[in-house]
DNA sequence: ATTACGGCATTGTGATCACATGTTGTGCTG
DNA sequence: CAGCACAACATGTGATCACAATGCCGTAAT
């Protein structure tokens, strides 16, 4: 009798759910390389599962620009050009800008001490030089922030934008260690909590832009490519 | 020997892309009423395909938010809320607005004649009472706009957001007609042609934003919903 | 008349095979 | 040694079957 109208549950009941979500965040981790491609058959080994459930979940994730099917019937993780780069720079300030403002409203002091333990989490990553953790726990306060907008329709778009982006934030992570250590005062993240609690929309926004274009810069600077304005 | 790194060509060679293309097209007439739902073997009996290629097109609707995955495994169209209307009139003008600024510089006379004629269409449509085609060809008109602005990211993105209301743009259409018929003067499209010839970003922004926020009123109208800000 | 149960039909998912196409390696030829 | 033809392999696509889960509907008990 339960007609059960919503979308879709938390927990993964099919396969192709479960593969999914694994090389969803194995993307979001910067385990993929750029330009290398993806097979079926090895990801379906590699995952100890039948083609069908892979095959579905890669024509997700190409549908989410995530990967690129080429027209010679070869899946490969996309290259970044100047011109993508910019473009998803442009595309995450908007929809990050507005999924900030709207969260700012529902972020109540539980929420935000969550906030702190995850920037925590991603500031220890940063010490131990765990790339992964600190290319996928960047997302993953950022999600943790939008989440309390409530976008439904605005988190898919941002979701695909970063997984996009993801595979490179191995040089921007490198590109990190080479300019400058991790300084505690340079705490962007840290810095828009303050912006939250002291309920100031713009600030929040200005920095989350300023965060945004911080990676951009330092990508444009590991590929040696001029830096925009 | 060629190795074609192009992403795809223009012409589908898979039979799920053919699929694909139809349902889309289909989608971004109207054709699909929100809260029916669409089977497998409706659509592969349809188009007279195997389940196989009607499988991989629905997922990638899914993934575009055109079509919804319930947890009782059955795929629907979705419905609206004022909360994803506001939510898709944001993200529309903030994409296509950006869109449009990278293309208003790209736009030569040549294509420009064309949109005359696709917007000439448009209008024959409006007179013509063709719902179908009123619907096409307003996003037909928008997708030639914003493809001189060679947005490779954000292109995909407007599409999705297309794909959402699409099927909810016969209610705006039929509350176009009754709260005034069509106004040669009001054309909102020839005033961003005459925008784009006077090179003019800014107007042509506002009149987009205009054009997005003009069909979003109307359809809060015909949903009997409160005209938001 | 209403509700609960049970059997049947429908539906998405997973598995497996066949195949067209593209890729790679190899040996022949100049 | 370079260039090319051809075979062997790899890969995504399509088709078909099986199946568990879900929905639908008629029947019967209260």
């Amino acid at each position: 009798m339960n007609t059960d109208d919503k979308p879709s549950s938390n927990e993964p009941k099919t396969q192709q759910e479960r593969v999914y979500m694994q090389l969803r965040e194995a993307i979001l981790r910067g385990k993929f390389e750029p330009g290398h491609s993806v097979t079926l058959r090895g990801i379906a080994e590699m995952l100890g599962v039948s083609l069908m459930p892979v095959r579905e979940s890669l024509r997700r994730l190409t549908t989410e620009r995530a990967l690129q099917l080429l027209n010679n019937r070869r899946i490969t993780v996309p290259m970044m050009t100047p011109e993508k780069l910019e473009e998803l720079y442009q595309a995450r300030v908007s929809l990050e800008s507005y999924a900030a403002s709207r969260a700012i409203q529902n972020i109540d002091p539980e929420a935000l001490s969550y906030l702190y333990e995850v920037n925590e989490k991603h500031t220890q990553s940063i010490l131990e030089d765990n790339v992964e953790d600190y290319i996928y726990l960047n997302f993953e306060f950022h999600r943790e922030l939008y989440r309390y907008g409530r976008c439904e329709v605005v988190m898919p778009l941002i979701e695909s934008l970063w997984l996009q982006i993801a595979p490179f934030m191995r040089m921007v992570h490198s590109q990190y260690l080479t300019e400058s250590r991790f300084n505690e005062a340079e705490d962007k993240h840290k810095a828009m909590l303050t912006a939250i609690e002291k309920n100031n929309p713009a600030q929040l926004k200005y920095l989350i832009h300023d965060d945004i274009l911080d990676g951009v810069r330092r990508l444009q600077a590991a590929m040696g490519w001029p830096i925009s304005s």
